[in-house]
DNA sequence: TGATACTAAGTTATCGTTAACTCATCAACA
DNA sequence: TGTTGATGAGTTAACGATAACTTAGTATCA
């Protein structure tokens, strides 16, 4: 009890008898048994985080600015990593609680078993906050982009610029119906009365279904590929995001083909490759920072908060940055 | 004690009581307590991954090479950011520890008081591996890419390319000495007699203070302008990664200069954006995925292993990958 | 002088598991 | 019939800390 209180600076020890421990604990070589301690205390001051794909900006960005907000209260960041599958997303979350988390930050995408387990471990209140996932908990507070308008102003800029023939890359099957940008460019068609050509949308086949849950360069790559072999091929595509532009851009290049002049392209979240591509690209910028920033706070919210909070459940507006890749 | 064995699907249990149990643990929504689990048993079937800049594909690579390999023989992974200072890298440190991972995974830079955190922790036998740190002691396995080599190669090949006048971008003044790929660079000079010049060695200054660890985007643009203004410019430069690559690349063009023809330019890591640049980028390619697999297995074998296994330390071979950035 | 409060350190019980041990039952087999 | 071994389940004692309580000495003040 004396060599706790020496450890962690509580109660009253008299100066020679902490000497005395600080020496036997460095002569032992002691260190204290964090296990047996958050056993006894109840809690960790640990947080998780989960991430789907971490080579992507958008959930390294969301990791930095998490760990920030956490480590400035005292707090330490896990970070797991779970390949965007049912079965990973789990047993992320399974770690984690074994680990007496504090509470867990979700950032991967929707999955049925995935937010099940998520509404269980809510259940037990564990705090618990979504960071662009769809999931409604009582008690789960949710941050996201504003995917949808993101996705619709991108679509529309294409349109002010007489574009009519707008391709999209990096539609996945399994996520046509949840994936908020797709669905911004669909509406932005319908509301400029431009007819949806299925043809024209694109994305992940079973060819490069080897890649990571996010769309990648290669994704674009041969997205873009497959509209250009088109008869009636677009003369503008709204890709998922930069790095599917990337790879759209170099298909377009090796086409022959020149952008904007061309074929005009515009991507999403405006990450800092960006501003080198040639020509600069058009994208859509997410705010990735603040998404982490305020998922922190609304989690801390929670762990040190009373049981019954407002669930809260913010989007934020995302903003169109226009470059070289769609105005010459 | 029978729930812990109903749980632990071990020892002898009648189907009639683990049915009874089992109806229990679903109606009172049971779990059991990992913490209390880990401290009795010893272990936690956990290893801990400590990364310097989250943001940057070499570390994410590693990430998710160690975690396939973990995962595939029942470990989770947790991972912690240190944004490459010695607080940081201590804090995670002593955050994995305190939860009692099996092992630790250390893949951020050197610097004097994490490397003694670092020579504690390996004296209390908890299993250690660092990757591409320098690091030594008895019980640490160490693995890295032959940064040296592939600074050397990428040098020599500007050098047949006759280019003498070779600039470097991305030394930051704190890691001259350590920054291996600079020292292959200097060798080159060296091995093939041309002066070294100080002035075409550049990287982080005050002016960009504010970014990660690593050399970014913004490094390579700022470095290669003041290249450029120099009365006597290079012809050629090496550039520490391949972010920092792209950002000279755009200051390149923006200059009104030709890649290759008069600047050409070498990155190193082999990011996907290389084969996107305009031209593509030479590079050297180092085998991530290889460092995070080795790094897993030379941790398993610590964490399964007897106390006394000989040290490891493996250098993987680096190659240089010849695109349209130094060659027509 | 006695009540009160502060200081210092020891004792007990508990956090929630599980390893190791004990005990009882029952079947098989020599 | 007694020995052996498999089966099933309860008991005990840790794992290593700390909250809460107790004890005791000393200082303070009315």
């Amino acid at each position: 009890m004396t060599v706790s209180r020496v450890v962690n600076g509580t109660g009253y020890v008299s100066d020679e008898t902490r000497e005395r421990v600080l020496v036997a604990v460095k002569e032992m070589n002691y260190r204290r048994n964090g296990l047996a301690r958050n056993l006894k205390r109840q809690r960790t001051e640990t947080v998780g985080l989960v991430l789907g794909d971490i080579s992507n900006p958008y959930s390294t960005e969301i990791a930095n600015a998490v760990r920030e907000s956490l480590s400035a209260r005292g707090y330490s960041l896990f970070i797991c990593i779970s390949e965007q599958s049912e079965k990973e997303d789990i047993m992320a979350f399974e770690s984690l609680v074994d680990h007496n988390v504090d509470g867990i930050i979700v950032a991967t995408r929707s999955n049925t078993a995935g937010d099940e387990r998520l509404t269980n471990i809510a259940d037990s209140n564990l705090p618990l906050v979504v960071v662009g996932r769809d999931f409604r908990h009582d008690s789960v507070d949710s941050i996201s982009a504003d995917n949808f308008t993101g996705g619709f102003d991108a679509t529309q800029h294409l349109v002010d610029l007489d574009h009519r023939r707008i391709g999209f890359i990096g539609a996945a099957y399994e996520n046509r119906g949840s994936l908020k940008r797709l669905q911004g460019y669909l509406k932005a068609l319908e509301t400029h009365g431009i007819d949806v050509d299925e043809r024209l949308i694109t994305g992940r086949t079973e060819t490069v279904s080897d890649v990571p849950g996010y769309s990648t360069e290669k994704i674009g790559y041969e997205g873009m590929k497959r509209l250009l072999s088109l008869p009636n091929r677009p003369t503008a595509v709204f890709a998922r995001n930069d790095f599917t532009a990337v790879g759209a851009m170099t298909a377009t290049k090796e086409a022959g083909l020149l952008i904007p002049q061309d074929i005009a392209i515009v991507g999403f979240d405006d990450t800092p490759l960006a501003i080198h591509t040639v020509p600069p690209l058009t994208t859509v910028r997410q705010p990735m920072r603040l998404q982490g920033q305020l998922a922190a706070e609304m989690l801390l919210r929670r762990i040190g908060g009373d049981e019954f909070l407002t669930t809260q459940e913010r989007v934020l507006d995302c903003e169109l940055i226009v470059r070289g890749s769609t105005v010459a």
